[in-house]
DNA sequence: TTGCCTATTGGCACTCGGTGCCAATAACAT
DNA sequence: ATGTTATTGGCACCGAGTGCCAATAGGCAA
């Protein structure tokens, strides 16, 4: 087995290489005094190409994040019908919030850098969107809704919510896994919303 | 009675002005499509100047929202002990969120401004954050907990996206008030982890 | 070896948001 | 007329992001 042909000029990076660097970079002088100038130069390929591989600087770091999101959907496909909606879209994030325990560290400083700085704080909410929609088109599809639909978009936004506090709670934690506090968001929620009416 | 001193050189412009010229432009040509400079101009102030009455172009389209988050502090604090915490929550944002009759399309202008328009969206995080403050404040006054413990970030995280989905939907609504769909969305949050277990 | 084909590269110039600096300005008071 | 003072606004600069386009580096055919 020979590789694929190669049509024009090999290209001179790819993202993981990027990726790579940029994260070196961030963790010495952090996010916002990083320049893409710096990030490039480090690289060794020039800042138009850069914006070649990344839109933005802000889509840097998400990594696999948009990758993850086909495994979203066949993750809550997957779920049982018998499994109450709210079951199977929590287990279907704690499934997509998994990662190796080889990796978790750098997953750690991936999300802190995300969740803490506030450019990529602001610029999330656009990556989330596709998030929140397929938690929406799942629970559109279990109420038999339109996932643009008032109810299953809430869903959405509430789902998310507790994703986010979930990943606040367990950065500041020292052991305890993402998986404890996405299951304690739930029980929060729904001990909330029982109060006595 | 006559006004107050006047020490140096009489401000060129006010907020108010400011917002007034900005929205127009903005409805004529679109929130990207606006540069600052043209703001300026169209106040008659210098862009160095409108930058010390706003820090950002994407901070001009928020009125009062600073100054409704005293009010919001205070709506919550006035609830009585005995109406359950949701409730209270609830209630208060219903009030937060009230605007005058006559001042509903100009908020649906804005509202509408704020969450269609990307980088408003992204930048709506970070003003949110006081908000959620001020519920997590209350919730943890409800449960004797501190206002930065995971219960309470939790339920200031899940009480914005409701309020958030609700905003969505009253503005795809003809004729159906806010308070309509907040409503709905604590009935759809409820309805659903109310799910059989 | 030469030359064609082609996709990527990367430099250049430009726009726009945002900031530091500082002299000019417009009020009032003496 | 002079002094005090707070705001103004111009200027230069930085960094992110974009359109344009010639240069480049490979494979392939002659």
């Amino acid at each position: 087995m020979s590789n694929s042909f190669a049509p024009g000029r090999p290209p001179a990076t790819d993202h993981a290489a990027i990726e790579r660097v940029a994260f070196a970079l961030f963790a010495e002088q952090g996010f916002e005094r990083t320049t893409v100038d710096d990030i490039a130069e480090a690289v060794g390929i020039g800042r138009r190409t850069l914006f070649r591989y990344y839109p933005s600087k802000n889509d840097i770091p998400w990594g696999q994040f948009d990758a993850s999101l086909i495994h979203l959907r066949e993750t809550l496909a997957q779920m049982p019908a018998d499994v109450p909606t709210y079951r199977a879209v929590h287990a279907a994030v704690q499934e997509f919030n998994q990662v190796d325990d080889a990796a978790v560290e750098q997953h750690r400083q991936r999300m802190r850098l995300l969740l803490t700085t506030p450019a990529l704080q602001a610029h999330s909410v656009l990556r989330y969107t596709a998030w929140r929609r397929i938690i929406a088109e799942f629970v559109a599809e279990r109420y038999d809704l339109a996932a643009d639909d008032f109810f299953p978009r809430t869903i959405g936004h509430v789902t998310l919510a507790s994703s986010l506090s979930a990943y606040e709670g367990w950065l500041e934690s020292e052991s305890a896994p993402f998986s404890r506090f996405l299951d304690e968001a739930l029980d929060a929620i729904r001990g909330y919303y029982a109060d006595p009416a």
